[in-house]
DNA sequence: GAATTAATTGAACGTTCGTTTTATTAATTT
DNA sequence: AAATTAATAAAACGAACGTTCAATTAATTC
């Protein structure tokens, strides 16, 4: 056999994609094979190769678009306000947000870089690098302006992002939390893990509200 | 060939093990094929099957033994006090200690669960489940107490451990931070995130010795 | 020192892998 | 309706994979 009636380029390469997504989050992408991919979409191996030249093309095409899109969601996300706590708070909302969104594709970004190329992983290593650049400068900011307490501001942007990109390992929509719910507890969480205050005067620690604790 | 002089199998066994966590955690397990491995340890691919009958039991042996050593490594360190605090702050600094000092065996039990049987993966996150509840159980009693402002146990849990087990990706030792400052550091965010105060009644919370606020 | 056990090699097995090539048919253009 | 282009199937390629087996030698036991 040969071209099958309806088919068309477009919509194959289309689920050429989500199907590796899937597979490859599910199985690693070593694991997955090129027939698996096929089978799951519907077509030969060989059909495969008419929209990726290799599979590390495959991979490395999921991945550079991946970053690319959670660079544009943070740049229309950011908000025009130069307060660091409210760009802290956009920074998270828009991170979980993201990243819940896209557990499958977040897995496949995170995991499988040693399978990319040299010069591949440096590309993807260098959006990474500017996004996660983008909290580093917020918490500064907020250290500087003396709204928030930092020991390092380099270790804490780790540990922060590292916190809520974790949020793809247990969160499963629709079971105990909501994503409003686990965005909020993960923005109190933050708030509090960065000493921030609230920036309009009354010096009021986050997430202490019901307690009564006085500052020597 | 055959046996060579001063062979033994106690000493080839290790080295296979400890070549394999290096191995694996570089390339991945299924990108690790039994030759390579072989080849680190100098040895012919079917030696190994002389101490493990398959690759996949080399795997499950890597990871359990390194959960098991974290669980004893917990039961150890784990305080007598009943003081939340305290305990919180001794679960932190064993899970940074042990996980810096075994970075490549971490990554191996973290990234490499997909490739266990159903029956070995339960057994494995059996234990890590274990270990999660020992810090469930610290948050919740530090709540109930009082001492601690958490919104959910579990997802706190969730949140502190994976910003704990992050510091694998992205410390190295002997560069800017010491093992030491790294520690202080993730401490004080852990403290800081859960509310923690000062159990001896001074009612003064963690990391906000240089700050000046009234809660309201 | 003979017999036994421990440790390893080298070669091979069948399978699966990513990929290429060629042929064939559907859709589109002329 | 003929010619061209797009999309696929089917078959095959060599290489690499995990694993097994028989042979061989070192170390140990008797």
């Amino acid at each position: 056999m040969a071209r099958t009636t309806g088919s068309d380029g477009g919509k194959t390469e289309a689920a050429v994609r989500e199907a590796a997504v899937s597979l490859i989050a599910r199985l690693g992408y070593e694991a997955m094979s090129m027939r698996q991919l096929a089978a799951e979409v519907g077509v030969q191996a060989a059909a495969l190769y008419r929209y990726f030249p290799t599979k590390e093309d495959l991979l490395f095409t999921l991945m550079r678009e991946h970053m690319e899109g959670l660079l544009k969601a943070w740049e229309a996300a950011r908000p025009a306000s130069a307060d660091p706590v409210t760009r802290l708070a956009a920074y998270v909302e828009n991170h979980i947000a993201f990243h819940i969104e896209r557990r499958h594709a977040t897995h496949v970004s995170n995991m499988e870089l040693r399978s990319l190329s040299h010069e591949r992983l440096t590309q993807i290593l260098k959006m990474r690098t500017a996004y996660e650049k983008e909290l580093r400068t917020i918490l500064r900011d907020g250290a500087e302006a003396g709204v928030f307490q930092v020991d390092d501001t380099g270790l804490t942007a780790m540990a922060l992002i590292q916190m809520m990109t974790g949020v793809i390992v247990w969160f499963r929509p629709g079971e105990r939390l909501s994503v409003a719910e686990v965005t909020a507890s993960y923005l109190s969480m933050t708030m509090r893990l960065v000493g921030a205050t609230i920036s309009h005067g009354t010096a009021r620690p986050f997430g202490r509200r019901r307690g009564a604790l006085i500052e020597a």
